[in-house]
DNA sequence: GCTGAGATTCTT
DNA sequence: AGAATCTCAGCA
């Protein structure tokens, strides 16, 4: 069953560890349907964390993440690739899960490719879209936790936060 | 308006 | 180590 909009509203330290193991569905625009097994998510939270986009305040960009949890967050990044999060928590407190890996599919970008993942997805309600949503298992799966990747510039603080979570059996 | 850098990946 | 390639933020 598709994960609720309930779900997103808790804080990201614990949305991102459960998405571990779910099933990522995508309905494509030629009706196909394909399921992903989700195997890595990283977690951005607020305003204070220096890696997340929200650090240099609201914009038109980050807009989105400062709105409550459950929508989908996409952006560009170096030009090409496309980038997948879950906006989660309150309105107002800005947290996202970016979807780092699937099986078969290692990295933000190459999912990104997989699931053809556009501007169109950015902030469509995760809970309530035919394109692409999250199916439950009411399991929770077995993860390692590690240092955040690409984000050198946040500082020796936020650096060292191990808020990247890997599903164990995938390693 | 222009410039620099980025939650990446693939090639040299 | 560097290119590919585009959007946004920051500054003029």
């Amino acid at each position: 069953m598709k994960l609720k909009k309930q779900f997103f509203l808790n804080d990201v330290l614990e949305v991102a560890p459960y998405l571990l193991g779910k099933t990522l569905v995508r309905r494509f625009e030629d009706g196909t349907i394909k399921k992903y097994i989700i195997t890595e998510t990283e977690a951005y939270r607020g305003e204070e964390d220096l890696a997340c986009h929200c650090s240099k305040g609201k914009t038109q960009r980050t807009s989105i993440m400062y709105e409550e949890g459950s929508k989908i967050y996409v952006y560009l990044i170096y030009g090409m690739y496309w980038m997948l999060n879950f906006v989660c928590y309150n309105e107002g407190e800005p947290q996202a899960v970016l979807i780092r890996g699937i099986v078969g599919f290692d990295g933000p970008g190459k999912l990104g490719k997989e699931l053809q993942i556009n501007k169109e997805f950015n902030e469509k309600e995760i809970s309530n879209c035919e394109k692409i949503w999250i199916e439950d298992n009411n399991k929770t799966a077995k993860y390692t936790t590690k240092p955040r990747v690409g984000i050198d510039y946040a500082g020796e603080i936020w650096k060292n936060k191990l808020w990247r979570f890997i599903l164990d059996e995938n390693i």
